[in-house]
RNA sequence: UGGCGAGUGGCGCAAUUGGCAGCGCAUCUGACUCUGGAUCAGAGGGUUCUAGGUUCAAAUCCUAGCUCGCCAGCCA
């Protein structure tokens, strides 16, 4: 197959090598063994085809790196065209998030941006010449009929009453119904199969329903609706497409996208099926996500907990690594349980190279520099990024009033604990050797101050006496410091499958009551006041974090933390320091 | 007890189509380190769903079975 790398049509997109590993999937190896025999004369054309009625989810995103990736490295194009045949659920907003999703997570469709409902009259025609071809009758049954006469799993299902009506008969009907004459649910135009048919989809299955909806985009031009396996098959064939790639709930559905094709006799696309993607600790359905919008169980799609695109967005992730994730889990037909880990190593990964590191004192305690002299201030220099020299250094102020993390003091260390305790010497990153010399408390016994003293020659952490200490920790001059509010993410769900979940309960009760931790009382470095909303950057030595994009505000910011850095401590301390 | 699809280390995928079962994540160990980060080195972990069969040779071919997923919307 061909591999070059170039963008479509110059548009902006990630790297077309993407995803085409040294093995192909069995999708890519279709359209490689398609490329080489021909079959369509070397074209290659995808769509992603979303329907408007909710926002992307992670497991979108992996459809989408699949189908604009598989077009890309054919230097082809992917359509993006809305599935919008159901009025009732359709919205605008969506339109105009999964664009700017689509956009964000690096595809372009360029000039491809189709609906299904610029289709309606075109199918409108193929469904008249159905009924000419006596393909397709008109139903007076209710969907309750419907539903009785369809039979089971192992019965056949009856004829409808109104199967042999006239040709003529059935397309006065079917004209009357795009005129309005008929309420809801009287009638349907229904393809004529097989009743007996052991794939249930092949049972006379309903083509048109009248809806006298309002359409996002036709408005009330329609009453009668193209239904998902009617619209489907000819919305591709209008446009071409080449290879249909949609998931496996849909293989027992493909029958009847051939079936409509092969009667119209029209160009006739193939579809393929793969697994979609599933993470582990997470849920992953529209009505799902309704249900935890709606119940208040987060603030909105977008919320950073959520699995959707723009909730990983603001959390902080990045479009790189949510396209590293997609090509490195594959395409394949089993349906699978990815780990949630795997998308935080990818993160890890990207961000580990981009992202400038800050020090950040999320839980603060103070320490006083004894021997410090008091009204003096340093500028120390600290670099903004070890792995990318590039990235240059900062000026960061230091004085004789600290803070630092509550976590970096132990009054009584535990075994294996090496930072900061009574009478041991730690390095302050960028800044001194400092050694405990007492603790303050309050009244009821709590530390609230910590005295050192600071070792002058220090200055900068190195020790011109080559004296070593086993541990370097993060801090904030008190007098420089700003405050800010620091949100901590957690899984959602406390399960790994949220679903898993006794008799008479719902994932609703696997919701995690602790997957949010408002930490309102940070003090974070100076240059941290204008931090960009959404860009990354590293707390050194706790994590990824991101200004909120929604709740920041200048000189208050909001940070919300995309995933911690591995942590050997918290993995010690877990097992009892063992 | 209908149809369709899928079973390979804990998880996700490979295996040039019959030729020594590999990779990534996770886990563990060690080295190094001004992030207990990063990096580097290494380790453990497999009856390839099961049972038969064909073959010098089977994850791959044949037979039978088992398990799991999806399908009975006028949703997509």
């Amino acid at each position: 197959m061909s591999s070059a790398n170039k963008e479509t049509d110059g548009k902006p997109g990630p790297d077309a090598s993407e995803g085409a590993g040294r093995s192909l999937d069995f999708v890519r190896k279709i359209v490689a063994e398609d490329n080489a025999s021909g079959k369509w004369d070397g074209r290659v054309v995808t769509r992603f085809p979303p329907e408007p009625n909710g926002y992307l989810h992670i497991g979108h995103a992996k459809s989408i790196c699949l189908n604009f990736g598989i077009a890309a490295e054919n230097n082809s194009v992917c359509h993006l065209r809305f599935d919008d045949t159901n009025p009732e659920k359709e919205e605008t907003e969506y339109v105009e998030s999964i664009q700017a999703d689509v956009h964000w997570l690096g595809w372009d469709w360029g000039k491809n941006l189709f609906y299904a409902s610029d289709y309606f009259e075109q199918m409108y025609e193929y469904a008249v010449q159905l009924i000419k071809a006596g393909k397709a009758f008109v139903c007076d049954l209710t969907a309750d009929q419907v539903r009785h006469s369809r039979g089971t799993l192992t019965t056949p299902g009856k004829d409808s009453p109104f199967r042999n009506r006239s040709i003529e008969e059935n397309l006065d009907l079917f004209q009357r119904m795009r005129a309005g004459e008929f309420d809801e649910g009287t009638k349907t135009l229904r393809a004529k199969i097989d009743m007996a048919s052991p794939n249930l989809n092949l049972r006379d299955p309903v083509m048109y329903r009248i809806l006298k909806a309002h359409h996002h985009r036709t408005g009330d031009k329609w009453c009668i609706y193209p239904m998902y396996d009617y619209a489907h098959c000819i919305s591709d064939s209008i446009e071409h497409i080449t290879h249909s790639i949609c998931t496996l709930e849909f293989e027992d559905h493909r029958p009847l996208y051939d079936w409509f094709l092969n009667e119209l006799d029209v160009y006739h696309p193939q579809q393929i099926e793969f697994a979609r993607l599933n993470l582990t600790y997470t849920v992953m359905s529209k009505r799902k996500f309704l249900e935890l919008v709606r119940g208040g169980h987060v603030s909105g799609w977008d919320d950073p907990r959520m699995p959707t695109i723009s909730g990983f967005r603001r959390r902080g992730y990045t479009p790189e690594s949510i396209r590293d994730l997609c090509s490195r889990v594959g395409v394949a037909k089993n349906d699978s349980v990815v780990d949630f880990a795997m998308l935080e190593h990818c993160l890890r990964e990207d961000l580990n190279k981009r992202a400038p590191r800050m020090m950040a004192v999320l839980r603060p305690i103070k320490v006083v520099l004894t021997n410090y002299p008091e009204g003096q201030t340093e500028e120390m220099d600290a670099v903004n990024n070890p792995e990318d020299p590039s990235a240059g250094t900062r000026k960061v102020p230091f004085s004789r009033v600290l803070y630092i993390e509550q976590d970096d003091f132990r009054e009584v260390p535990p075994p294996k604990f090496y930072r900061l305790s009574p009478g041991r010497e730690v390095r302050l990153r960028y800044g001194y050797f400092i050694t405990c010399q007492e603790v303050v408390k309050d009244s009821a016994g709590n530390v609230v101050e910590v005295h050192c003293t600071y070792d002058p020659a220090t200055r900068g952490g190195d020790s011109p006496d080559g004296r070593k200490v086993k541990a370097t920790i993060h801090w904030v001059s008190a007098e420089h410091a700003i405050n800010a509010e620091v949100r901590l993410y957690d899984h959602l769900f406390r399960k790994e499958d949220p679903d898993d979940v006794a008799e008479g309960q719902t994932y609703l009760d696997n919701l995690n009551p602790n997957s949010l931790e408002v930490l309102t009382d940070c003090r974070l470095e100076p240059s941290l006041a204008d931090a960009k909303p959404g860009a990354p950057v590293q707390f050194e030595r706790l994590g990824y974090f991101c200004a909120d994009p929604v709740d920041s505000r200048p000189g208050k910011p909001v940070f919300n933390r995309t995933a911690t850095l591995k942590d050997t401590w918290a993995k010690i301390a877990k097992t009892g320091g063992r």
